[in-house]
RNA sequence: GAGGUUGUAGCUCAGUCGGUUAGAGCGCUAGUUUGUGGCACUAGAGGCCGGGGGUUCGAGACCCCUCAUCCUCC
């Protein structure tokens, strides 16, 4: 993997870059699609390269291992001969199900003890095992295994976390950097930094996480309830420390908001369910706001889902159609939903790109964040 | 015409021996969702209990009349 960057905001932390991967090439700032189980639900490989141009895509490592399982995987050659995706694809390690599966699990310092939430099996996943089982997958970048700590969270705890996650990611490194990949193209390990909403916590991290020298580094912990101003102010302090020569990827962000603020504060790669869930339960995002369009005032509202969007279907139907289909239940709504929210998620960095470039981003974003904020 | 059935929220229906402020599911109206177990979750609006009269301290429930409904028979 190599990474260019090609701009930096001259009032903001803001970066234009460039990801080359095997499978193919990024352009950052990016938004990258979450396709947990080796499909971004509701939506084709075919509509994501062509319509929505997503330029990579997210897997889970925990339930891409519970389901198909290893031997699938392995047998049709890694997730890409898999699914039919050619692009880049990223996968998550399974830290995040230590705090989403919170319930069903036991954190050890060997690892993580999983309850299977399909058949309640046991499952242990350790820093090695989860390097392994990602080499199995096939991902062009792989994440280090951690623990996504919740909020709140006392002090104590998250900086015995942290110490802990940070010994994991020794025996990441160590496991990744012994082996090979397989199926012949080249795999990278992004380090995480955590330490919840402790300054010196995430410091201490950011300079642990950049001193490894990986190909790109990530945050983690954040956008799991804290208020967006503590998640903002995290994100600083950690892009302040991590190498300027680097991805940064924050996961699990967000809203349009979110994206836009974070770009700003130096963040190159963002991953989030919320376009894709959000449309599946007809909360529509378009360039001039968000449209919750199971709402009644939609009924016998003719105009474009959303008439600038860069997605066909979404200049074709109505948002009394979209409406329709979706107090019908009807599938072909949470397509048309999910398609329009991804392709204005990636239309909204593309942009962010493009100002950072011309050298006026800060004004743009300014404006859009106010713009994209709107209720319709 | 005779005998019977059923009338409770927009719809389908619960409602115990007559006892606090009449409930549910669906629908409707809104809200929530941030490295995806869950087309999910949360909340709200909506009632002359067909109508009238009676019994009773108290009636959605019991009695009488009436209207509507569906069924059977002539």
């Amino acid at each position: 993997m190599k990474f260019t960057l090609d701009q930096t905001d001259s009032k903001t932390r803001a970066r234009a870059g460039l990801i080359e991967t095997d499978h193919g090439v990024i352009e950052t700032p990016i938004f990258m699609p979450v396709g947990t189980a080796a499909t971004v639900k509701a939506v084709h490989q075919h509509e994501l390269r062509d319509e929505i141009k997503a330029q990579i895509c997210l897997g889970n490592t925990y339930h891409l291992y519970l389901r198909p399982g290893l031997d699938v995987l392995s047998q049709a050659g890694g997730i890409h001969g898999f699914n039919g995706w050619k692009g880049p694809v990223l996968t998550d390690s399974g830290g995040y199900q230590v705090y989403s599966l919170a319930g069903t699990r036991k954190i050890k310092e060997e690892g993580v003890t999983f309850q299977s939430h399909i058949d309640g099996s046991k499952h242990v996943f350790t820093p090695e095992g989860v390097m392994d089982i990602q080499r199995t997958i096939g991902a062009d970048i792989i994440m280090a295994f951690d623990e996504c700590t919740p909020y709140p969270c006392d002090f104590k705890y998250a900086k015995n976390s942290l110490d802990m996650t940070h010994r994991w990611l020794k025996r990441c490194i160590d496991r990744f950097d012994s082996t090979e990949p397989h199926y012949g193209y080249s795999q990278t390990l992004f380090p995480i930094v955590q330490g919840s909403t402790y300054p010196e916590l995430r410091k201490i991290s950011a300079e642990i996480i950049g001193s490894y020298g990986r190909e790109g580094n990530a945050i983690g912990g954040l956008s799991v309830g804290e208020p967006a101003e503590e998640m903002y102010a995290m994100t600083e302090i950690v892009t302040e420390i991590l190498p300027l020569d680097k991805p940064r990827y924050l996961m699990g962000v967000g809203t349009p908001q979110n994206i836009l603020e974070c770009i700003a504060r130096g963040i190159d790669m963002f991953d989030c369910v919320l376009p894709t869930r959000n449309a599946r339960h007809g909360v529509v995002y378009t360039s001039q706001g968000v449209i919750h369009v199971k709402n009644a005032k939609w009924k016998t509202n003719f105009d474009p889902i959303d008439a600038e969007s860069s997605v066909e279907t979404s200049k074709i139907h109505s948002r009394a159609y979209l409406r329709h289909l979706f107090v019908n239940n009807e599938i072909l709504g949470m397509q048309l939903a999910t398609l329009q929210n991804l392709g204005f998620y990636l239309w909204l960095v593309k942009e962010a790109r493009k100002h950072i470039i011309q050298g006026d981003f800060s004004t743009w974003k300014d404006a859009m964040v106010v713009q994209v904020g709107n209720k319709l």
